[in-house]
This record gives C-alpha cells, sequence and structure tokens, in this order.
DNA sequence: TTCATTTCTTATCATACATCAATGTGGGAG
DNA sequence: CTCCCACATTGATGTATGATAAGAAATGAA
C-alpha cells in the first residue's frame, strides 16, 4: 500500500504515524485484467483507491453500447458516488483495463480519518472541487469542441494512459467511434502531428 | 434573503438563531438581465448563492460561441471553483438571464459556517458529491446519447427551466444549435408529444 | 399602437461523424 | 512456429447535425 499511504500523507494532511496504525487493518485486493468491481444493479458500498493498475468506469446507453465515463490510474480513487451516498443501484460497470491492485474505502474509515486528522476534510473538499472542475472541462469540451480537440486535450492531460489503453476505450471516453478515433490519428499524423 | 435562510438550515443544518445571526451582516445585490457577475480573465473570489432569479455560466469555444455549462435558478450556487479554489484566471462568464439577486459567500462566511455548526461540513460534502453526480450523468449522455435523448432528459430535470430560459441557450447547453433544437421540437411533436 | 430587435422556424446544402464491411496487424496460446 | 483473436485501419455509404439564409413570430421600446 505504498501509493496509499502517500496519498493519505500528501493529499489528505495524515502523519505517517497516523497512516501506519489506520494500515493495520487495511487490506488490498488485487483482481485480474477483465475483472469487474461494481457491475449495473449493484449497489457501489466502497470506493476503490488504485494501489497499481488501471480502473475504468463505464455505462450502457439505449443501444447497449459502452461508454466511458472515467478512467482510474494510479493514485485516483473510483467509485458510483451517487450509488454510495445516495444508496441507488448503480448504472455503471468498474473493470480493471490490467491486473490492478485496489485498497476498498468505506464511510466508517473516511470518518475515521475525519476524527484522527484535523485537515482531512479540508483536504478532502479540495480534491472534491478539484473533481468537479475536471468534469465541468469536459463538459465544456463535449459540447463546444470538435472530437480532434477533444483528443488532443485527452493526449496533454493524460499522456500516460495513450499506451495503456486500448484505442477504441479512448474513442468511447471521447464520445466517437474507433474508426473515427483511427480518422482522427490519421489526419493528424498527416499534418505532421505527434501523438 | 428567505431563500438563503431556508437554504443555510435545511441543506446545511443551520439553526434558524444561527442563521439570524450570520445574516446581519450579509448583503444581497440584484443585477438586471444580461448584467455580469463574472468575466472570462477575471478571478472568480465569491460563490453567488441565487435568492430569486436565473443565472447562466457559459464559456467560449475556439469559434468564440457561447456554450452554457450551467443554469442557476433559486437556491442553486453558481460560480467558477477552477478559479475560486485554484485562484487561477477564470474562463467563464456568469450573466443573469432574468434580473436576478444573489447574495455573496466567499471563503471567511464558509469558514464561519464550518466553526459554529457541526453538520455543516458534512452535509456541504454531500452536496459536491451530489454535483458531481450529476456532471458525471450529463457527460454520460454528452457521450451515449442522441440529441433528442438529452432533450427529453433536460426538460425532466429542469421542467421549470423549460419555460425561463430561451431556446438557443438551451441548445447550448444540450451542445446543438438552436435550429436542431427546433428540428427536434417539431419532430416529437410530431409524434405527439409535449414538451 | 408601431417599429425594431430578438428569437424561433423552415428550407437547402454542407460536413463531421456513424455505420457497415473488408482488410491488415500484432501479441498470446497452444 | 502457426493459428487465432482482439484491435486497428481503410473505404464506401448513410445520417444526424451544422451552416447559411430567409421569413415568421414573439418581445420590447418609443
Amino acid at each position: 500500500m505504498k501509493r496509499f499511504s502517500v496519498f493519505l500523507e500528501d493529499k489528505l494532511g495524515l502523519t505517517t504515524s497516523q497512516v501506519e496504525d489506520l494500515l493495520l487493518s487495511k487490506q488490498t485486493k488485487t483482481i485480474n485484467k477483465g475483472d469487474f468491481l461494481l457491475e449495473q444493479g449493484q449497489i457501489c458500498s466502497h470506493s476503490f483507491f488504485v494501489e497499481e493498475g488501471l480502473l475504468r468506469m463505464y455505462a450502457l446507453n439505449n443501444d447497449g453500447k459502452e461508454h466511458v465515463v472515467q478512467f482510474s490510474p494510479e493514485n485516483w480513487i473510483a467509485g458510483d458516488r451517487g450509488s454510495i451516498y445516495f444508496n441507488e443501484t448503480s448504472n455503471y460497470f468498474i473493470d480493471a483495463i490490467e491486473e490492478t491492485t485496489v485498497v476498498f474505502i468505506d464511510q466508517p474509515f473516511l470518518d475515521q480519518l475525519a476524527l484522527i486528522s484535523p485537515d482531512f476534510r479540508t483536504k478532502n473538499e479540495f480534491l472534491l472541487h478539484n473533481h468537479i472542475r475536471h468534469q465541468q472541462k469536459r463538459i465544456q469540451l463535449l459540447i463546444g469542441a470538435t472530437a480532434e480537440e477533444r483528443y488532443l486535450d485527452f493526449i496533454q492531460l493524460y499522456p500516460n494512459l495513450l499506451l495503456r489503453v486500448p484505442q477504441w476505450m479512448i474513442a468511447s471516453y471521447l464520445g466517437i467511434t474507433p474508426e473515427s478515433l483511427s480518422r482522427i490519428r490519421k489526419a493528424l499524423a498527416d499534418k505532421n502531428f505527434e501523438g
């Protein structure tokens, strides 16, 4: 749980000794590529901190096609907040793109953090605001930018994901078909762009 | 500040007397239709609670076209979190669709709330999670649903806005042109749908 | 009211992206 | 090594939505 420890210290304001105490009772779980942590219809009772690997969260539309809402590489937290905080069955699937090790995070654990660290809530709220900011940027691009612009933005924001995520999943994230993304990439290559 | 008082009590867990004390020092501001609370390039130093009226937040894309990121009717809070919490100049405009009365909310005020109310932070975090949930739903529709489906969802989610927001702004929110929305509405009318 | 301005509709044509289908390619299992 | 299968590319064609332009309808000011 090396990454999770650093995360708790750096991002959530805990001390090293607090982290050590906390992690005594925590366990990690490693799942294979393609395995699910959440499926449509279930209630999502945990968030998942990604210690190692890569998760994807997606939904099905009316035609039964997958649409990627979010990728979660190392140091990210995945989970369906709608289901966790509002106790609804989830519309989402979360599965592993690579073999992935996660730490399970539930509400009692978060409550515990809030108790032992005065900074925790402030820092956690900061992360929430940051998340909202990124989602807003994505919405802005989806309603106002071309597919090519969105792809370029994706490359800038997640350069390391480019190599780890199959192209058809990136297309799904961008809201276009794999064929279209392939053509966009070709057009960029013809313009001497390195992606 | 009637709505703001109720909001503080119901949504953020304050008592009536706490609210009364707080609001002594608070002032509202009323702006005319078309007036701006935030413009691109400024730093957004406040959030705005909408006491009465309707705000819209939008960005300009590469072609200089407006794209509505969010509407904020009564009881909603508008503001650019990216600018507020990360101290960056904003890419967004916030203006009034109707004559609108707002309460200015700054960080000291929020700190004060956190001090006097034990529930405040929990409830505030709940609101943040809810916001994230709604944005995620919108992203999901933008990448996986047709314009018609998005319009129907908009009607369900914001039935009262339909009558208060010009159609071209709704189109902008949906990520389509006003002409397209007009056609979609006609197609729905032909199918005997009441919108 | 009358006039001007904004908003909405309708039509035509253009385009980005989707769909369908075929072919290429590369990595893993046996 | 070879076969297979998932993934990527490419081409032909279709469709939803965009662009442009014109007119109708609503809104607002004088």
